[in-house]
RNA sequence: GGGCGAUUAGCUCAGUUGGUUAGAGCACACGCUUGAUAAGCGUGGGGUCCCGUGUUCGAGUCACGGAUCGCCCA
């Protein structure tokens, strides 16, 4: 039972709780992205957010921020993880340019040429029915599948709330970027960088043609004939002088194909392997590396006796001869020569092996490959050996051959890996064939150079790209495929001369610009070429080139064929390229940043892009791999139906792209509550501001409160810190900035501070609309640094704001703008005494003293700080007792020293500057604000709650 | 096999030119609050700074060697 008495003072609390100006707010605890957010992007879609704010921009703008998308490859409807990283790090890169004020437009991309496209579309073919298809059928169901993985791809991006021309997307199987990519190549023709050369390529000669890596099966334990060959030396270099003394010395070699020695061009050893002359019973002076001297000696059945050593490098240049044939084959050096079998001798044959090929090119050899399309060897190869199937005949030929001239040491069988074609599942050849190149040598310098002129975020990027192109051979832009560009060629039926040239590729380009380059494949080759073209031998028949261009080619030409071809829409100063920024994995370094570079380089002599970021791989959680056999691949559109768009989006800016990123459901927890703190940060904010009208309300720096201009000043800090962040982007940094922001001064500390005050205070006292002036101005920071990461939430925040900031409809319309708020640097850090006092206090709880801090009465003893002791006495007893959240503080002159029994204490605690004392509050709790108070009583009017309360419920505050 | 990079708390990150006892936030544990309430506050535990050797009065930091992981290449 309760008394009368008790029963009045119960329903006089309740009525002054609604004197009280608690938060109001109808804007929700959760995110629920997943559900919410597919709504705020069709509000943005629905209202053309993008293109209106992108207008606005084009006519007031602080300068031009081009990001160039690099297309992401089609061969799949879905994304991965770290194509979402990469879409995700360009969004948030361009929305917060565009905040900034910059004319940042993003026209996204789409790779649809190449390989792993056709090989889908083939390998689907041949399940189903074996019969070949026409190059124009696979041409025709490439696009189909091409277009349809488009639209998958275009959702998904959308869906991470990646904003674009997207209706004016570029796909590289337009005609018009068709054409653009042939104009830049017939410039690159007219300067004289593309040449025809000879490059081994796998070759499959059952079905008569080239096989890509991924066309290629090695099957294990397959049957060679390997065997050991000596190559006489007919003259040493200089610096092996000392081996003269050996008459008919001879290299040994040792190779698994005899049929490629016909291709022999040259020897190659290591440079630091050391070699030995061996003198053999049988054979002579035999030349091997010492560390394969013993595994050779089994083979031969025999003990050479070592007569010299000498190093690999002093070898260079010295002559052997062929066998057969009785031409030079130098000795050069190679780093791929190994110790594990042979001779430590390698039988190079530049024809026959992409490695051979590489080393030739830079020792300028002759490139051989006496081989026909059926794997027969040519006359080049000799009479003897002209007619024969390589794998067959022709190896038994040459093994014979060798014998007869006393050059074969020892022949036998061995069983290894060897490539097969996936389709006819034979053996297949290493061909050289003619091929079309780029001849880097011509530009290198200048696109060396051009590495410098360009920022590398991370600067090492710098030092990967330009070793890269430093050491690149020519670039090979021939594929024997059909899914790509053609390269424009003709061969004259006359006299075979080939035909390639700016007349000849402008004319295709126009054709192309009007039918796209099925034309090559539809139209016969006469109607391909300029009217009335002629040989020079005077024959007008003509043969197309069937060969493609590397679809490295495609992207690489986007700088021409998309940026400076979109003027209207990339620059009103007409700079076309290069862009401000282009934004990739780090295995771009190789791919897109390259092949863009090289032929900027070659069109224009400047690099394609004036900085360039790169990010690195996503990894799971323990850091491994991600892979469909493993299980622990991440899925995004998984996460974003769990956990929403923004989460994924915070994971981006949570982590250090510089290297591999880690992700998983740990990180996905911890950011969801991350997400949460920051939501219901905003939301505080939010609800205390619903009756705060900015024209009206806001109170003059001057007047502020000490402790909200202490705000100001965190949140000043705090804004430079973030700018700094984003303009290194420096994501991650902003992510800490931002939670230890939000959960740090915000939640932990000047929230917590400032509660009782917005909520007991006058509804218009001058104290109250101080706190909100200053909660105004950190949430309108928060909507600013929020809208680049978290668009959704900075979107959903802005359709709840009580007050507006400007007319906009959309959050992504604001400009960033340069606050000139004052700065009161006399402020300095008093956190630390309330760390010190939050303990004290914290001991008083523990002892049951107390529950909340308010039923407690703080003592403050400065020893010798005597800046804390003065930054404190700044504070009026007011401000000091809020800052503290308990209902009585005194500060003791420095001279006073605490003795114990002083008071009857709850708790104390020291450090070497300052006593904290608990006692208990003085007076009664008021029931209005809690606080306890000795003046409970006296207003006449209010006789049940505390004076400033009573002030308070009279709007006389 | 070669080139480049990464490695600090369970997770994400700090850690100045080498200089006290290596710091934050989140997570975890315990407590408080019930006027931010499917929220909020406080306190606390938690580290072989990947390993080893060296330089130095002193190494998370510098040098060398190695391990694991990743990217590119062969």
């Amino acid at each position: 039972m309760i008394s009368m008495q008790e029963n009045k003072e119960l329903q006089e609390a309740i009525d002054y709780k609604d004197t009280l100006n608690l938060p109001r707010t109808d804007f929700p605890m959760k995110g629920d992205g997943p559900r919410r957010e597919p709504e705020i992007q069709k509000f943005w879609s629905e209202n053309k957010i993008y293109e209106k704010v992108l207008e606005d921009r084009k006519k007031n703008n602080i300068g031009r921020f081009l990001l160039h998308d690099g297309p992401p490859y089609l061969s799949s409807g879905n994304i991965h993880i770290g194509t979402a990283l990469n879409k995700i790090l360009k969004d948030i890169v361009v929305k917060y340019k565009t905040l900034q004020g910059y004319y940042s437009p993003y026209l996204p991309g789409f790779d649809c040429h190449g390989l792993p496209i056709e090989s889908a579309i083939s390998k689907d073919k041949k399940k189903n029915d074996s019969e070949q298809l026409s190059p124009l059928d696979i041409r025709k169901q490439c696009t189909e599948f091409v277009m349809k993985n488009r639209r998958l791809q275009e959702e998904k991006f959308k869906r991470l709330g990646v904003l674009g021309d997207w209706t004016g997307a570029y796909m590289t199987i337009y005609p018009k970027f068709e054409a653009q990519q042939l104009k830049l190549f017939g410039e690159m023709v007219n300067k004289g960088y593309i040449y025809r050369g000879l490059k081994p390529v796998y070759w499959c000669a059952t079905c008569q043609t080239a096989l890509a890596e991924a066309e290629v099966e090695y099957v294990e334990n397959y049957k060679s004939l390997s065997v050991y060959v000596a190559f006489p030396v007919s003259k040493l270099s200089s610096s092996a002088k000392k081996l003269e003394k050996f008459n008919d010395l001879k290299v040994v070699i040792w190779t698994t194909t005899p049929w490629t020695l016909p291709g022999n061009m040259a020897i190659c050893l290591h440079k630091d392997f050391t070699y030995v002359v061996a003198h053999s019973k049988t054979f002579g002076y035999l030349l091997v590396a010492e560390k394969l001297l013993s595994q050779f000696n089994n083979k031969i059945s025999e003990e050479c006796i070592i007569s010299e050593k000498i190093n690999g490098k002093d070898l260079e240049h010295s002559i052997c001869l062929h066998p057969l044939y009785g031409r030079e084959s130098p000795i050069i050096l190679g780093e791929h020569v190994t110790l594990d079998t042979g001779t430590g001798c390698v039988h190079t044959a530049p024809g026959h092996g992409l490695e051979d090929f590489g080393i030739s090119q830079k020792y300028k050899l002759k490139v051989l490959s006496p081989v026909t399309a059926k794997g027969i060897l040519t006359d080049d190869a000799g009479a003897e050996l002209s007619g024969l199937y390589v794998h067959k005949a022709g190896n038994q030929k040459v093994i014979e051959l060798l014998q007869k001239k006393g050059a074969l040491i020892k022949e036998e069988e061995y069983f290894h890996s060897y490539p097969h074609c996936w389709r006819s599942k034979t053996p297949i050849i290493f061909r050289a064939t003619e091929q079309w190149f780029c001849s880097v040598e011509k530009f290198r310098e200048k696109a060396l150079k051009e590495i410098d002129n360009v920022k590398w975020i991370p600067e090492i990027g710098r030092n990967r790209i330009y070793s890269m192109v430093e050491s690149r051979t020519d670039w090979c832009i021939s594929r024997q495929r059909v899914w790509g560009v053609p390269i424009p060629a003709f061969y004259c039926k006359g006299c075979n001369k080939d035909h390639l040239n700016k007349q000849i590729v402008d004319h295709i380009a126009k054709l192309v610009e009007v039918s796209g380059t099925d034309i090559w494949w539809e139209k016969d080759t006469e109607s391909l070429l300029p009217a009335g073209y002629k040989c020079q031998c005077g024959s007008t028949t003509f043969q197309k080139e069937t060969d493609i261009m590397d679809v490295w080619f495609d992207s690489g030409s986007t700088h021409y064929s998309v940026v400076d071809q979109s003027k209207d829409l990339f620059d009103k100063n007409n700079q076309g390229s290069p862009s401000e920024m282009y934004l990739e994995g780090s295995d771009q370094h190789r791919g897109w940043f390259q092949s863009s570079l090289l032929t900027s380089v070659a069109l224009k002599g400047k690099a394609p892009y004036k900085s360039v970021l790169t990010h690195g791989f996503v990894l799971d959680e323990n850091g491994r791999k991600m892979s469909k056999s493993l299980g622990n691949v991440v899925d995004p559109e998984k996460v974003i139906n769990e956990y929403g768009a923004d989460i994924l989006r915070l994971w981006v800016a949570s982590t250090d792209y510089s290297s591999d990123m880690k992700i998983g459901q740990t990180m996905f927890k911890q950011l969801s509550e991350v997400y949460r703190n920051i939501r219901n940060t905003a939301r505080f904010a939010l609800s205390n501001l619903f009756d705060f009208d900015l024209k009206k309300d806001i109170v003059e720096y001057q007047d502020l409160w000490n402790i909200d201009k202490y705000a100001l000043f965190c949140l000043d800090e705090k804004r430079l810190a973030v700018s700094d962040a984003f303009n290194k982007y420096e994501f991650y940094k902003y992510y800490q900035i931002l939670q230890n922001f939000c959960a740090l001064d915000l939640s932990g500390f000047y929230f917590d501070v400032v509660k009782d005050r917005l909520y007991t205070a006058g509804k218009k006292s001058k104290s109250r609309r101080s706190v909100q002036t200053t909660i105004s101005q950190i949430l309108n920071f928060l909507l600013e640094v929020l809208t680049p990461v978290l668009p959704h939430l900075a979107e959903d925040i802005w359709r709840y704001m009580p007050y507006k900031i400007n007319s906009a409809t959309s959050v992504l319309a604001l400009r960033w703008e340069v606050k000139n708020i004052g700065k009161d640097s006399h402020l300095v850090n008093f956190i630390n005494i309330r760390d010190l006092a939050n303990k004290a206090l914290e001991i008083a709880r523990t002892d049951k003293k107390i529950g909340k801090s308010l039923e407690a009465k703080l003592h403050l003893y400065f020893n010798n700080d005597i800046q804390q002791y003065q930054t404190m006495k700044l504070f009026n007893k007011t401000e000091l007792e809020t800052i503290f959240i308990v209902s009585q503080i005194v500060i003791h002159d420095l001279n006073d020293v605490y003795k114990k029994g002083n008071y009857d204490e709850y708790s104390l605690i020291s450090d070497e500057n300052c006593t904290v004392v608990v006692t208990k509050a003085d007076g009664e709790k008021c029931p209005r604000c809690w606080k306890y108070s000795i003046d409970i009583g006296k207003d006449h009017k209010h006789k049940t709650i505390c004076l400033p309360c009573a002030k308070a419920v009279e709007g006389l505050d």
